[in-house]
DNA sequence: AACAGGGGCAACCGCTTGCCG
DNA sequence: TCGGCAAGCGGTTGCCCCTGT
């Protein structure tokens, strides 16, 4: 079957010979290709207006870049392909000299497979269900403080809770629109500490970040959580970042009801750090203002699923983006008990691998912008 | 040296989107 | 508003080449 715009002419398929690239290229600078359909008839090729197309974008075009791609591009990559999944059009955008189709096949042939080989899911960027049996291996500590539920005891198996972290911006979309699913159990929070990590903190890293918005307290990072069982919503806010180790302020006030306590919140930054390690300075430190409360509200289509696919896009807080950052980060956290599963390590993945291991290699993503 | 299998890549297919009359 | 056409785009196919046996 041709294609529609030349089922009833006899082109020919398959590949390019030199002499029909050159007759493209040469039509194609002499005149351009205003329309398509047009180019191989005038070009003297017995090729459809399509294949004509689609041979000059992907290889005759003179400002393609050949070769293998750089590690950097192949970070790029990464990076962009975590926010837009398979739209290698705009993945391509983001690497000049780079086709969608070259970027594609360097995709299926190379990155995936090195993401499956690190026990990640190409398609999620998420660990693999292996990979998670594996961190969560240890199972529940009962000596450990950070581990406990609505009531004060150790968790025990088979609940589950759905734990959001969002800005006021989403929690009020969650509170109308967004109703805990039934089949959710009572809250039952579990929360292992694998690490033994404090969220660090460095307010000089911060305050030299190009763009970072607060440069006068070191590392404004408040988070608004809210416990979808409970209806509670509270803050934290990490503004107070002087110490070595994490320091948090409650802002807002941690109610020490319904386990959702001040140990609640030191255990998820217990985890979020083991989880980030070397991303987390860069990601946190540089502002990713979950709640920012001077910014307006978004439209409210703009709370809908595709649209936040996005927002994580920011996570590495830099220069203008920065400003757009987290206006919702919803992460449908699920605490899991018997010493399965605790926190939702996709959130973990989704924000600390974002910035490729850190050490600041975030130039990708400040060049993602928001009209993807 | 010959063959098989797999990987990589160029090209195609068909659906979607955007434009224009 | 609708229909036709062209372009854009992502998924898939098939060929070529490399490597291992």
């Amino acid at each position: 079957m041709g294609h529609h715009c030349c089922s009833k002419q006899k082109v020919k398929r398959g590949l390019w010979s030199p002499e029909e690239d050159e007759k493209l290229v040469k039509y194609i600078t002499a005149h351009g290709h205003s329309c398509w359909s047009a180019v191989p008839k005038h070009a003297g090729l017995q090729r459809c207006g399509k294949s004509c197309r689609l041979r000059w974008i992907n290889y005759l075009r003179p400002d393609l870049k050949r070769g293998t791609f750089s590690e950097q591009e192949e970070r790029t990559i990464i990076d962009v392909h975590r926010i837009l999944g398979n739209r290698w059009a705009q993945i391509a955008k983001h690497l000049p000299g780079r086709t969608d189709n070259e970027v594609k096949n360097f995709w299926n042939s190379c990155i995936k497979k090195k993401l499956i080989a690190q026990g990640l899911d190409p398609k999620t960027h998420n660990l693999l269900p292996a990979s998670r049996t594996l961190l969560h291996a240890n199972g529940p500590n009962p000596s450990n403080p950070a581990q406990f539920h609505s009531n004060g005891a150790i968790a025990k198996g088979g609940a589950t809770t759905p734990f959001t972290i969002s800005s006021p911006t989403k929690a009020a979309y969650d509170t109308v629109t967004a109703p805990p699913p039934p089949e959710m159990a009572p809250a039952l929070y579990d929360v292992p500490n694998p690490a033994g990590m404090l969220m660090g903190h460095d307010q000089a890293a911060a305050a030299a970040i190009p763009g970072y918005p607060y440069p006068d307290n070191g590392g404004g990072v408040l988070m608004s959580f809210r416990d979808q069982n409970a209806g509670i919503q509270t803050s934290m806010d990490f503004m107070n970042g002087s110490s070595s180790s994490s320091s948090m302020d409650h802002a807002g006030g941690m109610p020490n009801v319904n386990g959702f306590s001040q140990a609640m919140g030191t255990a998820f930054m217990d985890v979020t750090a083991g989880m980030w390690t070397t991303a987390v300075n860069s990601v946190m430190c540089a502002g990713i203002e979950v709640a920012r409360q001077q910014q307006p509200p978004l439209p409210q289509q703009e709370l809908v699923q595709g649209e936040v696919i996005g927002r994580p896009t920011v996570m590495n807080g830099r220069g203008a983006a920065a400003d757009k950052v987290m206006d919702m980060m919803d992460v449908s956290s699920v605490y899991g008990g018997a010493g399965a599963t605790a926190f939702d390590l996709e959130l973990m993945e989704s924000c600390g691998l974002f910035c490729g291991g850190g050490g600041g290699a975030c130039n990708a993503m400040e060049q993602l912008q928001w009209d993807c």
